[in-house]
DNA sequence: TCCTACATGTAATAAGTTACATGATTAC
DNA sequence: GTAATCATGTAACTTATTACATGTAGGA
């Protein structure tokens, strides 16, 4: 999976401009996919390249013109291939578990500040995902709510975690062991 | 956070060869952070070309000779700017997501299929890290523990979702919407 | 007046992946 | 005999990021 396939299943519900693109990736597909608009213009100029899509240009009154773009046949064929690829995992990568982790090398008012912060973070994308639900939810696919669902599942869950790694931090912690919530 | 400040924490305790670190991205670290051969290699060479460590050539019986990184103070200074430097977002992409997300284009029987193998896959990643949590409860400071608690129930979260997408979508679905569990 | 939203794009750079290249030992 | 583990490394390539470049309209 990599930005093009996201640009063509986008572009599979309708016609869109980069900058619709970009949007949709900041709050829908935002909880697993993210990119900047370096990637987006550049995955779009090579799509149309190859004929998986169209480009028109939309006049537009008081605002810069707009490029949209339709999917082909061809673009739709491409799609359906990559449905077809083999799977590829999940990709992981955080600064703030690295932090944890090392943490004994840095001082645990850092480590509280950076918890607070990546808390008041995901509760932010967590409503953000959650106003998505409610809005969409008559008429999103089952799949794709199962994906939103798994996106606030996993917010909800690390807001926990850091909520009561936060407490036990504040705590004297009385050189007592961490224990495992059930 | 890249490479290199992984490579220079892992080093903070203690000398290790480049096979050792990547084991280590493998088991301990896998919940958040990954990466290749090709990767660690050239990350030591360059920081022991900044002075940031110094190797030693360990020969060994039976084996291929061991290179073995000890991290300098220059090195350690360096981690600990790490450590100072501004927090950077989490980085998440999920192509099991992205093709929920666009389920209604593909068939629910490759959805189920992708489901099953993304639990089975969560299943074993999470037992992995339980056998570490267990192992190590009792060295691992409390920050570190709070890092694999979170890697803990991220998987738990993820998989409770999984399965109930997979009873959904494989129920006979009677056009109600995906309810959301509390 | 300044910030945000709208709107498109390029160039230089960074970072890491995949495939390649080598080779002994041990367990099944 | 063949797969896995131990062990090190390079080169070509892919992918995406950051910073740059430009400009209007509307709201606070």
């Amino acid at each position: 999976m990599q930005a093009k396939d996201i640009v063509l299943g986008l572009l599979m519900q309708g016609p869109k401009s980069g900058y619709d693109i970009k949007q949709e990736y900041e709050i829908e597909l935002s909880h697993f996919f993210d990119a900047s608009y370096g990637s987006v213009y550049p995955a779009l100029k090579q799509l149309e390249k190859s004929g998986m899509i169209v480009k028109e240009t939309v006049m537009q009154e008081g605002k810069p013109d707009k490029h949209l773009f339709t999917i082909t046949d061809l673009g739709e064929q491409q799609f359906q291939q990559y449905l077809a690829s083999p799977i590829q995992a999940d990709f992981y990568r955080s600064d703030i578990l690295a932090r944890l982790y090392f943490g004994k090398y840095g001082s645990t008012d850092d480590l509280i500040r950076w918890l607070e912060e990546g808390m008041s973070e995901r509760i932010r994308l967590l409503q953000q995902l959650e106003e998505v639900y409610e809005e969409y939810k008559t008429n999103f696919s089952p799949p794709r709510l199962i994906s939103i669902q798994f996106g606030m599942q996993d917010y909800q869950a690390q807001i926990k975690v850091m909520q009561q790694g936060i407490d036990y931090l504040k705590s004297d912690q009385g050189h007592e062991f961490w224990e495992m919530p059930s």
